[in-house]
DNA sequence: AGCATAGTTCAAATACCTTTGAACTATGTA
DNA sequence: TACATAGTTCAAAGGTATTTGAACTATGCT
């Protein structure tokens, strides 16, 4: 029960998250990169303000669908795939 | 480009119908029966009333998750799992 | 006809999401 | 030290999403 609500929280989660076509840009970004990026050079690309940019990459990584880390001033993201790979390739396995 | 957008809005309209906890019910509950359900028959399950049951049923319908029939007074309700498939099972080659 | 049932539509209310600018922390550089 | 840069946090504003009840359409039943 306390497990099935839990799956269903982060499905929310993710759902959630890929439901803004700017966060879905930033996927299909990272995507196409396929290494890490600095926020800014991110939010640059998606002309979004910083402060914007904040948030949706809060948005992101709580949903578990990018990891960060900083390195001296700046912020580096990358696509975690397996949350994708849990919850959307085998969504009907999850269900 | 334009095909691009019209891609964007149908994968944003999945992820949004995806993104509430009484519409992943819905889904689960489809699938676990795997028969044509009346939106009556969901609603009592899903404890919602009427009116929001048809709010709902209306986002399933529109994301394209789910097709619908008449039959005299009733509204029969069925998963299609061809767009799960094609936007969430295949999510990295339509992206 | 008269009444019940299944579902829809509408407008109002509430709740939630997103953007904005200002103020902030932390780091780098002259 | 003084200034610039990368990113965060906050509260306010504006935009969407969801729920509600009342009024409605369409069908079935007696």
């Amino acid at each position: 029960m306390t497990q099935q609500i839990q799956t269903t929280e982060a499905e929310i989660k993710i759902f959630k998250a890929l439901a803004d076509p700017i966060r879905l840009e930033i996927i299909r970004y990272l995507n196409r990169l396929d290494h890490e990026v600095s926020c800014g050079e991110i939010g640059q690309a998606m002309h979004i303000s910083k402060t914007s940019g904040s948030y949706h990459f809060k948005i992101l990584q709580e949903a578990g669908l990018i990891t960060t880390h900083k390195v001296a001033r700046e912020k580096y993201v990358m696509l975690d795939r397996s949350t994708v790979d849990r919850y959307l390739t085998h969504f009907w396995q999850n269900l």
